[in-house]
DNA sequence: ATAATTTATGAAACCGGTACCAGGTCAAGT
DNA sequence: ACTTGACCTGGTACCGGTTTCATAAATTAT
């Protein structure tokens, strides 16, 4: 591997000249400059991107947390932060927990160790006070709205207004009363809490029966399908955490001869456009850029991204 | 920032000792192993993982060259890629191209710079003569076949024996023509050219006004499908590059009143679940976890992943 | 003509670790 | 008693860059 100090044995300078040719930097002699650059093209090289982060004690890297990649939720907010993150030269790196605590906490630690320049947490499991608590050694930034007096840096969604305004619709709409199909504690979490918020604001308080939980895919729609078809008296309307999720619970009832089920889904996904559902854009894509954009910047802490209720 | 010299100093012992308590190697005296430990937890010390990376010439860290990450194909390699480096302790960084040359170009020279230690790619531009050049500064997998003789570790899915299948099954069912939606040019290229080699076999060679090229996603599904809806002799199948593009297709048909029409898709996604649509499953998961294995070790080796054809 | 800048260049410290090597202790083997 | 080898420990040269600082020549200002 021909490193910086071949080139400046071989030109017959200093490491400090080529140095500055790498960065092109001011005070070089047009004619060295010209040296140096041919012998570094003669000799393929290139600098060590190492030992310069190392140097210069910045990586250019972002570390996503979440909780697994293969769920459009986060496919979403990842493309938002890889497109923005390309744009300004950073580079992304997927940090998989599958929730669990103990791989956040390296994950955070990793951090401190300056594998990062900052940790965007899509998701978490760990505690708010934790996160703040490794604030020092770089950026965070999470996916929720994480009250006015943290430390930390936020970028969300007006899941709040969202969720009631939705749910208003509903009722206005004659749909008297609504089942809730949730993630698995935890999953998503501001989310649940949210939708908890949201439903008592308008129906009142969320009963046991009213609600299936565990919910992320579409297969656990469809179970919780199986459960509101089974249930009296039934609901008029499903609100589900996920468009697939709201898939499931409307091809249970199709594929047993019920009589359809409005749905309201969320992130407005393929599968309710296909099967022509009611759901809530959250613009994740664009959730993600603004993730990046405090990840890098200093600009303000929070940001909060309007979603948009589409009726079907 | 506290490093292994402040602990050694603290500690009163040398920073080769620390480095041995910290790596866990032998030959440390249990009294000075716990003393060290201690300092470490009280200085709450992280070690540097770039200093640690520069020294030891090794990242740990994959890069994967995608073109963009909304796509359920890539979602679904990355899915794979990012569990297996989980459980062997890689850090996978994704590195958008969208199609730019230029662009994997500059990634290549990033690994050339040490900044990875291997490279995926999931789809490129470049030619593989390119990915070849640089493969001395790292391994780098593609997930097609590159051919027998190349320097080139590779996963990949057996197309051309799945299409050929499908095919066949299609025309032994008495669909007698056959219309194909493929994606743009050098979009997941491999399967471009074995589809059409594939149809070649099975139905003979594939005319223009059977083929309908640019399509990626559901939109271009929906105009695929009304470009075949508009054409006579009409095709009895649609074979379409993804399933969320034959969905499109179908759904065509479907919101103009016109009669079904049969639709084989690929890698068996949720649009096709929900249509009900016979499809080709790749097993992608697999596909990623094959070619992270081939980037990690140093084998050449090619590793071939059977595909399911779901009949529905 | 002299003082004050600007431009150019290299030496060396530094970023924060790893790893090789030399030197020393101590118990077992012959 | 004398070698042998396993067990500890520290010194120091790396890894490959960046950056500060000192020095000197060339301009420009006074």
């Amino acid at each position: 591997m021909t490193n910086i100090h071949d080139i400046a044995r071989l030109s017959g300078y200093s490491v400090s000249t080529v140095s500055r040719v790498i960065n092109h930097q001011k005070y070089v002699a047009d004619d060295k400059r010209a040296k140096v650059e041919a012998i570094m093209r003669e000799l393929d090289y290139v600098p060590n991107r190492l030992a310069r982060d190392l140097s210069k004690g910045q990586t250019k890297t972002i570390g996503v947390v979440l909780p697994y990649a293969n769920h459009p939720y986060f496919a979403r907010v990842i493309d938002g932060i890889m497109s923005a993150g390309f744009a300004a030269g950073y580079k992304i790196t997927l940090l998989p927990t599958n929730y669990d605590m103990t791989v956040e906490r390296r994950y955070l630690d990793q951090l401190r160790g300056k594998a990062y320049d900052a940790l965007i947490f899509t998701s978490r499991s760990s505690s708010l006070d934790t996160l703040e608590r490794y604030r020092k050694y770089g950026q965070i930034v999470c996916c929720e709205d994480p009250g006015d007096d943290r430390e930390l840096a936020a970028a969300f969604t007006d899941r709040m207004a969202s969720y009631v305004h939705a749910m208003q619709w509903a009722k206005k709409h004659g749909y008297e009363t609504m089942g809730v199909v949730l993630s698995r504690n935890n999953v998503i979490s501001a989310s649940t809490r949210v939708t908890r918020r949201a439903y008592e604001q308008v129906y009142g308080p969320l009963t046991d029966d009213h609600l299936f939980t565990g919910a992320v895919n579409y297969d656990d729609g469809y179970h919780a399908g199986q459960y509101f078809a089974n249930l009296k008296p039934t609901v008029d309307v499903i609100f589900a955490n996920g468009d697939d999720i709201g898939a499931g619970v409307e091809q249970y009832f199709d594929h047993h001869g019920l009589p359809a089920i409005p749905v309201i889904g969320q992130e407005n996904l393929l599968s309710s456009r296909l099967l022509n559902f009611s759901t809530i854009d959250h613009h994740l894509e664009a959730l993600g850029q603004a993730a990046f954009r405090l990840a890098t910047g200093k600009t303000r802490t929070h940001e909060l991204i309007k979603s948009d209720f589409i009726i079907r």
